[in-house]
DNA sequence: AGGTAAAATGGAGACTCTCTCCGTATATTT
DNA sequence: AAATATACGGAGAGAGTCTCCATTTTACCT
């Protein structure tokens, strides 16, 4: 007996290998030499075929988008594992860091999408609210431990870092940014 | 007797002008096609060979960059032609009218810049000050003649188009743009 | 005016990137 | 182990990029 045909199959694992490779791979050319690399250069690079990159990705667009997704989650998934291995307060600073290095990705990737989309705000708003969970979790987990003090807003952290990926000049901003992060711990801790 | 070699020469007349047909239709075309808009195409449809093109902007960058300033000086140029053929109100006017028109090709080709070149600010800042300028003469023509309050700040009225434009979604913002111009001008009369 | 050298032109062509098509290979199911 | 749906790779057509240089045009000089 047949399938029905909405749930017909597995997905073939080599399938779900090679779309992973690939973004992986992506996200370090997007980083490297723009928003315009070459996509025949990283399908080989991740040991595949163009036809397969096109298959995953059809189009420039969709993969910029996926690994913008991809990396987005990553940084809000590791809220979890951080929270459950870390005191809270090394658990915000390692995430914060963290975001930090996202930053980047989301920097080259960001005015890329708005070029080619036009609407920026419908590719951000999802990973916006998922970012927006993640350090609330974790600055009230802070809270809680009496290591933050309570009337500090999540979200500042954030618009901070992001404020300072914006203004400072070159390509030293990601060493302000770390700096900044110490400064907004020790910002947001109980007056002695 | 010879010229010192500094000023050797008078540019020649055809360079210039092929100069700005290809400026006028690349603007065209970024703004149709994308700032991915084929170079040898605009070439052919301003007439000229791909080597005149790229004689004149040796990268797509350079062609960007160029018809982003080319655009904005064009907006600030304006501002003495309308201060000198109309009354201080309508020029005021017309030259935010003006710049909402403008708006469009910066906001096309500022992402664009972004993503090759990585730090917008040496690309903006120059204009930025032009702009400046500008708004400040004819609010301040305004102000003398008494059509508007003397507590405006000239900068706001250019913030306010600036944040619709990033802000409204599609392609209707240039309507809100438009109606937005005349809300702040009448705002920004003397109270009766 | 006419001559001349500097400046600018344009388009052929080498190269790169994009994207599709389809014969072959492989994972899953029975 | 066979059957079949699924995925793969890479050749190749087409578009875009950019350079080179023989030819044309222009500005300057007498």
């Amino acid at each position: 007996m047949k399938r029905s045909k909405s749930a017909s199959r597995k997905p073939r694992a080599d399938a779900q290998r090679n779309r992973e490779r690939i973004l992986e791979v992506a996200k370090v050319a997007f980083t490297r030499s723009g928003a315009n690399a070459s996509l025949d250069d990283i399908a080989k690079e991740a040991g595949v075929g163009p036809g397969t990159l096109y298959r995953h990705f059809p189009s420039r667009e969709e993969l910029l988008q996926a690994v913008y997704r991809s990396e987005m989650e990553k940084v809000a998934a590791a809220e979890r594992k951080f929270a459950q291995s870390m005191p809270p307060l090394e658990a915000l600073r390692a995430w914060l860091l963290l975001f930090v290095d996202a930053i980047e990705t989301k920097q080259l990737i960001a005015p890329a999408l708005t070029t080619l989309i036009g609407d920026p705000k419908k590719v951000f708003a999802a990973s916006y609210a998922r970012m927006q969970e993640a350090i609330r979790a974790l600055v009230n987990r802070a809270v809680k431990s009496g290591d933050i003090r309570k009337d500090v807003d999540p979200m500042d952290l954030l618009r901070a870092l992001v404020g300072v990926a914006h203004v400072a000049t070159g390509t030293d901003w990601q060493q302000s940014a770390r700096r900044l992060v110490d400064i907004l711990i020790a910002g947001s801790r109980p007056i002695t």
